[in-house]
RNA sequence: GGAGGGAUGGCUGAGUGGUCGAAAGCACCGGUCUUGAAAACCGGCGUGCCGAGAGGCACCCAGGGUUCGAAUCCCUGUCCCUCCGCCA
């Protein structure tokens, strides 16, 4: 949510600014009715204000009136009508706050000033790449063929068990898709410095609203057929971020955490999308990361977070490359965004493996997750971050896709070895 | 699933429908005293919103209601605790 004090004061600015990813703000239509708001909430204090301090000379007028046999009846009707005025005032008031909120709610965060401009995809800037892509001397597969003996990855299944965009591992493929996980919690809590945090699967609308897939993208969600309107989560930063939802943090900053959650999207809207393995699917597993830091340590903290998510792939070989999202490809909350990109040598390209992020103070204005400014002493939001380190099925596919053999294995990274027994290579024929 | 009890400020814990944003203690911050510290004493010590300010309004789990007036009464919901049942 942004600031209404700032849209109030530097209009134009942000109206400018969420130009830049294709959003046109209704600056005018806010502001009057953010005036409106303040009108009646005036209005509102000013009557209530009334009514208190008549209801404080009751006691002695009506003992007054009493002593005096007058009728108490009188006495009674102004405050009456004290209560309804009051009454009706505070309904507007909330007539018009509701709707106000309605329009903050659907307002996208404000792009970095370094974001680039563009519209897609196509327009965000590669920053760097790291790791050179493989040369073979063979026909390259890719990871369905390559998984498909010994369905070692079956798609078929399934499709047959929930539909379509599931999968169904065996052997070592499920193995390796195992270990990837223990292997990346490890290396964050070991050597990057995160907590790691267990969080349910499952959560109400206010965590979602919070972090900011609600209201506009229920459609991305699976709702439970449930009258406590659960949700899947589509991201373990729900849970996470919202563990200090309507919280001011007692301790320090910043607080980091890692955790392994599975992720449930509906995907709406990508039919024909990736439809062939595991690129898109309806379920995976992701390993996440979150962190709660000063405001003024987030431009620091977001490279960081990034890095860490980068030293995955290097240390499992994989060549990457990471760009920097333009204001068109930027997320609904994101101030700004790097994603990580794997190369993928059946593609011939880099797709992405991990979206890392600065939210700056949207979240935490949505969460109301405070902490105390040392130097204040008062509660101030904090800013958040989140990233993918990394998504595992993704990581899992261009592991069999970069490392395959002539022979249809594939050889396991070094890093990866000792999560997975000691053996050097799964697969093959 | 059944029966009962509860939710008050960082914590503990009072609170008769009116003068309660709320006693008291602890914790914390500042001061006096002290060579220093402790003790003692004095003062301070929630959050948000409106307002240029003075000040005002709201918040005692959440949302409704009764009342001139609700932390206190009523309804609904959430969460926690105890007991029974079931259960990985």
């Amino acid at each position: 949510m942004l600031d209404l004090k700032r849209i109030r004061s530097e209009p134009d600015s942000v109206a400018q600014a969420l130009a830049k990813r294709g959003v046109n703000l209704d600056v005018q239509g806010l502001l009057e009715l953010d005036a409106r708001h303040r009108e009646a909430i005036e209005k509102t204090q000013r009557l209530l204000a009334e009514r208190n301090a008549y209801s404080k000379s009751m006691g002695k007028a009506v003992a007054q009136a009493k002593k005096e046999g007058q009728d108490i009846e009188p006495l009674k009707r102004k405050g009456e009508e004290l209560k309804n005025a009051a009454h009706h005032a505070h309904e507007e008031e909330s007539a018009v706050r509701e709707r106000l909120e309605e329009r903050l709610l659907e307002i996208p965060n404000i792009p970095d000033e370094a974001v680039p401009a563009g519209e897609s995809e196509a327009d965000n800037v590669e920053i760097r790449r790291r790791g050179e892509p493989r040369r073979f001397d063979f026909d390259v597969r890719d990871h369905v063929d390559l998984g498909a003996p010994g369905g070692l990855m079956d798609f078929e299944t399934a499709t047959k068990l929930s539909g379509s965009r599931f999968a169904v591992m065996r052997g070592g493929v499920a193995r390796m898709h195992r270990a990837l996980i223990q292997f990346m919690l490890d290396v964050h809590i070991n050597e990057h410095g995160y907590d790691e945090i267990y969080v349910p699967f499952v959560v109400n609308r206010d965590s979602l609203y919070g972090t900011g897939q609600l209201p506009k993208f229920e459609a991305d969600l699976f709702r439970l057929e449930d009258e406590r309107n659960f949700y899947l989560i589509p991201t373990a930063e729900v849970p996470v971020t919202n563990v200090y939802r309507g919280d001011i943090i007692d301790g320090e900053l910043p607080i980091r955490y890692v955790s392994h959650t599975p992720c449930f999207r509906s995907e709406a809207g990508s039919y024909g999308k990736d439809t062939r393995g595991l690129i898109r699917q309806h379920q995976f597993e992701k390993v996440e990361l979150v962190q709660f830091v000063a405001p003024e340590e987030s431009d620091r903290a977001l490279e960081d977070l990034t890095g860490h998510a980068e030293a995955i792939l290097e240390k499992l070989e994989l060549p990457y490359r990471t760009v920097v999202l333009c204001g068109g490809d930027l997320g609904f909350s994101a101030a700004r965004t790097y994603d990580i990109e794997v190369w993928l040598p059946s593609q011939e390209r880099y797709r992405e493996i991990s979206s890392c992020s600065n939210f700056r103070d949207f979240q935490a204005r949505r969460l109301k997750t405070r902490w105390r400014n040392p130097e204040t002493g008062k509660p101030e939001l904090v800013h958040t971050l989140n990233g993918s380190g990394l998504a595992i099925g993704r990581t899992l596919l261009a592991i069999m896709e970069n490392f395959q053999q002539a022979d249809g294995s594939i050889t396991v990274p070094g890093a990866l070895r000792p999560y997975m027994g000691g053996i050097a290579s799964i697969g093959g024929q």
